[in-house]
DNA sequence: TATGAATGAGCCTTCATTCAT
DNA sequence: AATGAATGAAGGCTCATTCAT
């Protein structure tokens, strides 16, 4: 009895993103995700080979979408000080969506060897980004000499947002003030 | 640093955090902590309720020891300039140690509701610390509006210490640099 | 050697005796053979339905290919000496191609009763062959009382094809030469 | 709940016995050994790390109880003849009650590369007791050139035990007769 | 008729937890 | 209080089979 689905690629993705987000990855398993997706376990493994390789693919396609959004602002006109308090505003709400995800990344980077790759790929493209903000200020007030590590920076950036993000939702607006002041302390734009 | 009177729990305490620091919770089993504790499983139960209630206070335990060093910091009369670099010295140390045990701490914050009050307590006690930095830096440099924000300003630290230590072993020295000089900028002492 | 009308049906057989023949049944799946086959899955249940039933199919053709050499031996003119030689030298060869294929023979004829049937076929078979060596061996020195059972005998002579074909590849010469010389031994030839 | 079990190892290894002799290894599953053995199937891993060791161990146990029979038999003061008999008969009794345990040690010899090591085992034992035959018989008539290559002819005896085991069950006295015969025969004691 | 994605029962294995000794 | 064997639910994954196209 085989149902026709549609997108079921991108149903696996959307349930994934959706389950892993609020568990975690060890807290999650196949089922739940099928289930969510409103398919069969099998037909998960006709997508991936495993539920590693699942959570890897999900955990890219959601870091592609944030950083769709953020490249947009990076390349546009606005001044500086307006493209970071956009950043901030997209990073935490992304990051808010999808809490497990960020956290596993974290996680297994301590564990797997294999998402050492993943991770790159994800901190390359902060930094580029990063870079950017920081070749701005620069133009501006150029003088930034230890804190210039771009990739350790960018990485400090979204991990504040992590943990930020993890406590009470009441105080949304004034952490994503608190955020931005401090990017800008950091970029020496205050 | 109280002082634990049984033997056996102490053992417990011991093993507990040599083996979650180093598999982190989901990797580490009952079992091997048992044998690294020399003890019977079961023995392990007569302490403690359960994995996850064992798991809690090894990670208290573990903050604990690091606390009692870094009280000890901020409490000496060293210029400030040289306290934030024994405090980052510590803390680097001390989480490198225990990897597993941090990383931990993000994740089950993320599933667990029960976790959050023994995050709020390390929580509490390193804003505490980091209050008396403030301070310290404030009689200075009297003027920190937004970032003051202590609770969250300590959460950042932490979490930037985890970052940075999840990455090669060899960058030691400049990891150390680097987060100094990040917590001085913060602090608005550079 | 019956022609196979059908061109996708000859596809799924030297398909199926090719896979099932390295692989064995169990670790053999119909995706491999449709693979193999260059058709789909569904279309290997158009021609059989079931792999149970596909894999006794295939023993059947895959016997049918070697019985069709043992008969031009046993009917030729051969004398008997040359005849054991040659039906030792194909047997060996044949199963050889095929270990897997025989294997299973054995397996399924203690776990599955339909296999009785097709064993059944192939033991018939064999028993006339053996038979015709067995009468040209009486006609020549006619004693053979027990061991004139030939419904045993010729299985004894397979199987023995089988163990020794199971073993390394180099000695291939020598076990061919046992075997002829095991087989005239029974036939009281020696 | 756990139950406190008298001879659990044991138990394991006449359950192991019972299923694997009856359904081969494919088609016995843990579940069923644990049911057959009365425990649970955790108990199970705690006495073997895998469903392929414990089968191992199996065949291993089973063939050390034949051997056992066999060395006192072949240790006796017996005629030749008379020991023939014999072991036609014991082993003819034993290989009958675990049918699926020979077949499946012809099936990994084909699949499994560490069933070498276990099928050599046996097989070498059963070489020396071919052995001590093939000597008792050569002091009487000493000339078997060919035959006289132990190795294989201690496996085509046992091999013909395994197929005509696998017949009906009438004709046991007939097959055991057969057999002896066989055996003599090869042996050129007759 | 051919296709191949979908299905889901079922397998091996793990491990936190229990409890008779 | 200490022991550690027993437990069994649960998880990842496979694969023969089905059926809408």
């Amino acid at each position: 009895m085989p149902k026709v689905i549609d997108d079921v690629e991108k149903r696996i993705q959307e349930a994934g993103i959706k389950v892993f987000s609020v568990r975690g990855y060890v807290d999650t398993d196949m089922k739940t995700i099928a289930k969510e997706a409103g398919i069969a376990v099998g037909t998960l493994y006709n997508y991936y080979p495993s539920k590693k390789e699942l959570f890897f693919n999900i955990l890219e396609i959601s870091w592609e979408e944030t950083f769709f959004q953020l490249d947009k602002i990076a390349n546009s006109q606005k001044p500086l000080d307006k493209k970071i308090d956009l950043f901030v505003d997209i990073l935490y709400k992304e990051i808010n969506k999808r809490q497990g995800l960020g956290f596993e990344l974290i996680r297994f980077n301590n564990t797997d060897p294999q998402i050492k790759t993943e991770l790159d790929k994800i901190n390359q493209r902060f930094e580029k980004l990063i870079l950017v903000l920081i070749q701005e200020a620069d133009s501006e007030e150029a003088e930034h000499k230890l804190l210039s590590e771009e990739a350790k920076l960018s990485k400090l950036v979204v991990l504040s947002l992590l943990v930020l993000n993890s406590d009470c939702e009441k105080e949304q607006k004034k952490d994503k003030e608190f955020l931005a002041a401090f990017v800008k302390r950091i970029l020496y734009l205050d």
